[in-house]
DNA sequence: ATGTAC
């Protein structure tokens, strides 16, 4: 077998059975599965691997550059608290969340990032109406306190239809048709390998864009509300669904966020737990990486079927949030304890900041 | 993960 570290402890055979087909590939080098790993589809979520001249669509995944923003602010906790639902209510009409995008273009300058013409179409037919909209799932704005009373806002977007649209083509072209089950890569050096690479650079930008733009409105609708400012030049942004090439290998993390030496990241939890600031401790036997969350306890369905609405209303005590049938299946206890992850991950990140909710934001 | 069509 080859070189592999598993930092998660209560791994169902699927998915580790899924961890090691992917690493029995011949172009697999070697893995990681970090501890907040789960059943994906060709590759677990929250599996590393590197790869020596090969790249695989279905190892980055639909959603590329799905990554996470924070920002410190100056805004007063308290003032926020008490302001918390009319800034719920003033970002639900300033940032269209679900399938929805915005009714105009949203102006971005990206002529000089390099793309090819499958990112020119989707672009010229409503790719940038996408930038400034959350998306579903267990995407989310979230406003929220840290231990020293400093408010904090978090993104957790990607890069919209986008990217899952690019995501689906280059996946076609590699499967032959067939996209979703098998190992299906390109040769790096190969045309299409080096078109893929472009636009899934491109998506890389885009999907950091989308983030930046939401945080811009949520930030301009706190303005509205409450005095202060986010520390715009401390902004940490990483993304988990991407490849990168380091030291001639192909890096793909699918739901893993890089995590170099000195590198901050954001490890979010659930929507009552919030979220953690950290900084990366370049673990190389983690490839570099860190965990992108908490991991899901519960599958969508199991959630729904299982969590009753009293307890989920009783979970979210003392946060401004959507609590209805619709975010059932991402209230808190859909997720794993994500202080037990945290210190699973000691060696991969060290923790800088605890953020607490006040206010979340889902479509 | 995505809206609306191989």
């Amino acid at each position: 077998m080859k070189s592999h570290k598993i930092y998660a402890t209560d791994l169902d055979n699927a998915t580790l059975d899924q961890f090691y087909r992917a690493l029995e590939q011949d172009f697999s080098v070697r893995g990681a599965l970090m501890p907040d790993a789960h059943l994906g589809y060709s590759l677990p979520i929250g599996a590393v691997i590197a790869t020596s001249g090969v790249i695989l669509p279905s190892w980055v995944g639909y959603d590329i550059g799905c990554g996470m923003c924070a920002v410190s602010t100056s805004f007063d906790g308290d003032q926020v608290r008490r302001q918390a639902k009319h800034i719920f209510t003033a970002i639900y009409r300033a940032v269209p969340v679900g399938f929805s995008h915005n009714r105009s273009d949203t102006p971005w300058d990206c002529q000089h990032i390099p793309r090819t013409p499958v990112v020119d179409r989707l672009l010229a037919k409503n790719g940038l109406k996408q930038l400034g909209s959350l998306g579903s799932g267990n995407h989310f704005i979230e406003i929220g306190s840290d231990e020293s009373q400093r408010v904090w806002v978090i993104i957790h977007s990607g890069s919209r239809n986008l990217g899952h649209s690019v995501a689906s083509h280059y996946m076609k072209l590699a499967g032959g048709g067939k996209a979703r089950e098998g190992h299906f890569g390109f040769a790096v050096s190969s045309e299409t390998g080096c078109r893929y690479i472009k636009d899934l650079n491109f998506c890389l930008q885009f999907a950091r864009q989308n983030r930046f733009e939401i945080l811009r409105r949520v930030v301009t609708e706190m303005q509205q509300h409450c005095d202060g400012d986010a520390r715009w030049s401390e902004l940490i942004n990483r993304n988990h669904n991407h490849a990168e090439e380091k030291d001639g290998l192909w890096i793909h993390r699918k739901g893993a966020t890089h995590a170099e030496a000195g590198m901050r990241g954001v490890i979010p939890g659930n929507m009552r737990d919030g979220s953690y600031i950290v900084v990366g401790k370049g673990n190389p036997q983690a490839l570099w990486s860190s965990s992108h969350g908490a991991g899901r306890a519960l599958g969508r369905k199991q959630a729904q079927r299982q969590i009753s609405m009293t307890h989920f209303n009783d979970s979210m005590d003392g946060i401004v949030a959507r609590i209805d049938r619709t975010t059932l299946d991402e209230a808190p206890a859909a997720y794993k304890n994500l202080d037990t992850v945290m210190a699973r991950q000691k060696d991969l990140v060290t923790i800088l900041h605890r953020v607490h909710p006040l206010i979340n934001i889902k479509g």
